[in-house]
DNA sequence: GTGAAAGCGCTAACAT
DNA sequence: ATGTTAGCGCTTTCAC
C-alpha cells in the first residue's frame, strides 16, 4: 500500500501535523525533527495524496487552458509556451479544445471540469464582444486574443493595430504601393482581422497611399486553404498589386503557394509579410517576413497574473489589459530586390536555415519596434 | 456556497445515499424518488465534487498523455486526436511534455502527477529498448511509437517497415531508381528511422536495385532544418539521385526547400515522398506525397484499450501489440511527369486546394494499401 | 429500496 | 515548536 502522512509520522516519531509542516515548508521546525521526517518520507517513498489535498484546501494546483484547436500551429505553439511557463511556476495545465465554437466556449466556462482547475486561461474564437457577461465567473480567469475587449477579467493580448501598421510600413519602405490583404473579415471592427486591417489602413493613410477595397481578399476562416482561395480570387479579379499582407502566417503561406503557381516571384514581383512568426515561417520558400506578436511573453504573463489572482488575499483589483511587445521579422519574402546589401541579407538568411534549430531559433534580420 | 450531496438530500427529503445512487445510475431506485432527487439537483445546480469523489473512489476520470513537444506538428495532431477520442469516452486528458528527454520520460512515469490520472498514454522519444523495465508501473499504461518493442505494456503503433516499403515502391513504380533517404540514424535498428530504413531496403531488394549508402542523408533530429541540412550535404557530395524518401514530412519539406533553392524541379528532376501525412503536406508547393500512418486510429485505439485496462476487473491479460493500417497518399511531389493523365491528376490536386478545409480534408489521389 | 455511519488523506484551527 | 482534532464531500459497507 501507498504511504500516508500517518505512516510517515509514526516512523519519524512525530505527529502528522509536523510532517505536514515539513512538506509545506512551514517555518519553526527544529532541524533535527525536520531531518527525521525527511528520512521517513524517503524511506517510505511518500507522496502526498493530491485528491485529499484538493478536497481539503480547495486548490488543485492545475490551471485550465482553453483554445480552439491544437492542430492549428499557432495554438500548439501557444500551448507549448503556456505549459512551459506553468511548469516554471509549479502548476499543471489542463488543455480544453473548443473548436472555436461559441456554445462550447460558453459551456466550458461553467463546466464541472472547472473544479479541477484553480483558474482558466481562455482564448475564445466563437465568443463576441457582446458575450462579455459570460466572462463574469466565480474563479480567476485570464482572457487571451482579440474577440472580447473591456470585459470583466484580466486580458493579455498583442498590439494588433500597431503591429499590423508596422508590417504594412515595412512593405511601404520597400517601395510597395499596391498592397493586397489576405484574410479580411467583412465589416469586422474588433477581432484579429478588424484590428489588423485598421493598422494596415493607418499605415496607408500615413504614407498618403489611397485605400483600395479591391485589394482586400476576404476569408471566413484562417486556414492555409483560405489564403490560397483568397489569392486565387484576387488574381482572377485582375487587380494589380506588388505586395501582400497576410493577416496571419498560415493564410500568407497559402497565398504564396498560389502566387508561385501563377508564375509570380516572391519578393521580386510580389513581396509578402505575415503575422504570428510560426516556426514554419523560418522554413518556407522564400522564408516569410512576419510579425512576432510576443507569444512567449503573452504565455508567461497570462500564467503569472492568473496565479496572482489565484493567490490574492485582498479583494479583487480591477481588471487589467496587458499588451505584449511585438517585432517585425524581416526575411526573404520582403527582401528588397536590386540592392546589393539587401541581397546579401537575403542570402545570409537563406544560408542560416541549416543552423536554425527548432529549439532556439535565431531569426535573421530582426527589428525591434516597441 | 456550492451545493453538496447533503443539501440535495435535504431538499429531496431523502438520505445522501439515495442521491448518490441516483447520480451514479445505480439500479433499484423508485422512479418517484429518483424524480424528486433529480429536481433537487436541478434546483440547486448541484455538481459532484470531483476531488472528494477521487479521494474516496481512487479514480480521477483523467488520463495522461505524455509526448515530446506540442510544437512539433505530428504530436500536436496526435494530441488533438487523443483529446477528441477521450472526450467521446467521457474522460479528460492531461498532457505532459517531455522534450524527448530520457530522464524526464523516466521521471514522469513515477511522478506524483500520476495520481491525477487513472492511466497513461506514453509516446517516448528518449527511452530506448533497454529501458523497457521502466515501463513496469503500477497503473495502466499504453505505449505509442517505435522506441520500445516487446515491453511489458500494451503498445499501439504503426506499420513502419511496410509503410516505408510501400512509399519506396511507389517511387520505384514511377521509374525512380536512385532514391535518396533523408533522416537516417546511423546504426539504428528499431526506432522510426531504423524501421523505415529497413522498409526502404526491402523495396530496393525486391526491385533488384542495389543499395547505395552514399544516398543516405543522416540527421539526429527530425526538424525541418535537419532535412534542409541533410539535403545540402547530399547535393554537396555530388551523388546522383532522382527521388527522395524523407523519413517524415517535416524533414521532407526541409529537403524540398533546398532542392528548389538549387534549381531542381519537383517532381520532374526529383520526386519526393514523406511520412506522417501532416495537414501541411496538403498545402506545400508541390503538395507532398506521403504515408498516412493511421494517426486517428492509433489515438482511438490507445484510448480505448487504456480504458479497458482501467476498468478491467479480472487479472491482467498479457500485453498486446496493435498496428494501425496505413495508406500511401499520392500528391504532386510524385506525379509522373509526361503522362497526360498524371498531369491532369496533378493539376486537379492543385485545383482542389481551395476546397480542402482543414476541418475535413479530402486528400487528392489516395491509394489504400492495407 | 433506502438510511446510518465510517473513513479516504489531508489541512487548518486551536491547544499546549 | 509540536500535538490534537475536526471536517472537506464523497462512496461504500452494512443495516433495516
Amino acid at each position: 500500500m501507498v504511504a500516508t502522512l500517518h505512516d510517515v509520522a509514526q516512523i519519524a516519531g512525530v505527529s502528522i501535523k509536523t510532517v505536514s509542516n515539513v512538506i509545506n515548508d512551514h517555518p519553526h521546525i527544529r532541524p533535527a525533527t525536520k531531518q527525521r521526517v525527511l528520512e521517513a518520507i524517503a524511506e517510505l517513498d511518500y507522496h502526498p495524496n493530491l485528491s485529499a489535498r484538493s478536497l481539503r484546501s480547495g486548490r488543485t494546483g492545475m490551471i485550465g487552458l482553453a483554445l480552439p484547436e491544437l492542430s492549428l500551429s499557432y495554438f500548439a505553439e501557444l500551448a507549448d509556451a503556456v505549459i512551459r511557463s506553468a511548469e516554471r511556476h509549479g502548476v499543471t495545465v489542463l488543455i480544453e479544445q473548443t473548436g472555436g465554437d461559441r456554445d462550447r466556449e460558453i459551456g466550458l466556462l461553467s463546466s464541472p471540469r472547472r473544479q479541477l482547475t484553480d483558474g482558466l486561461i481562455f482564448s475564445p474564437l466563437g465568443l463576441g464582444n457582446d458575450d462579455a457577461d459570460f466572462l463574469k465567473v466565480g474563479y480567476p480567469l485570464v482572457l487571451l486574443g482579440e474577440r472580447v475587449f473591456g470585459g470583466p477579467t484580466d486580458h493579455v493580448t498583442m498590439r494588433n493595430v500597431d503591429a499590423a501598421r508596422a508590417a504594412t510600413e515595412h512593405l511601404i519602405r520597400q517601395g510597395r504601393r499596391r498592397i493586397a490583404v489576405v484574410g479580411a473579415h467583412d465589416g469586422e471592427v474588433i477581432g484579429s482581422a478588424g484590428l489588423r486591417l485598421r493598422g494596415y489602413r493607418e499605415a496607408l493613410d500615413a504614407a498618403g497611399i489611397p485605400f483600395d477595397p479591391a485589394l482586400l481578399g476576404f476569408t471566413t476562416l484562417w486556414h492555409r486553404s483560405n489564403g490560397a482561395t483568397a489569392m486565387r480570387e484576387l488574381l482572377a479579379s485582375g487587380v494589380q498589386f506588388d505586395a501582400v499582407f497576410g493577416l496571419n502566417d498560415t493564410l500568407t503561406l497559402g497565398a504564396m503557394r498560389v502566387l508561385q503557381e501563377a508564375g509570380l516571384h516572391i519578393p521580386e514581383d510580389v513581396a509578402t509579410i505575415g503575422f504570428d512568426d510560426l516556426d514554419e515561417a523560418q522554413y518556407s520558400l522564400p522564408t516569410l517576413s512576419t510579425i512576432d506578436p510576443g507569444r512567449e511573453e503573452i504565455a508567461e504573463t497570462a500564467v503569472r497574473i492568473l496565479l496572482e489572482r489565484i493567490n490574492a488575499t485582498d479583494p479583487a483589483s480591477p481588471p487589467r489589459e496587458i499588451l505584449a511587445d511585438f517585432r517585425v521579422i524581416e526575411r526573404e519574402s520582403t527582401a528588397t530586390h536590386g540592392g546589393a546589401g539587401e541581397r546579401m541579407r537575403a542570402s545570409a538568411a537563406a544560408g542560416t536555415v541549416g543552423e536554425i534549430g527548432a529549439s532556439a531559433p535565431a531569426p535573421a534580420g530582426v527589428t525591434a519596434l516597441s
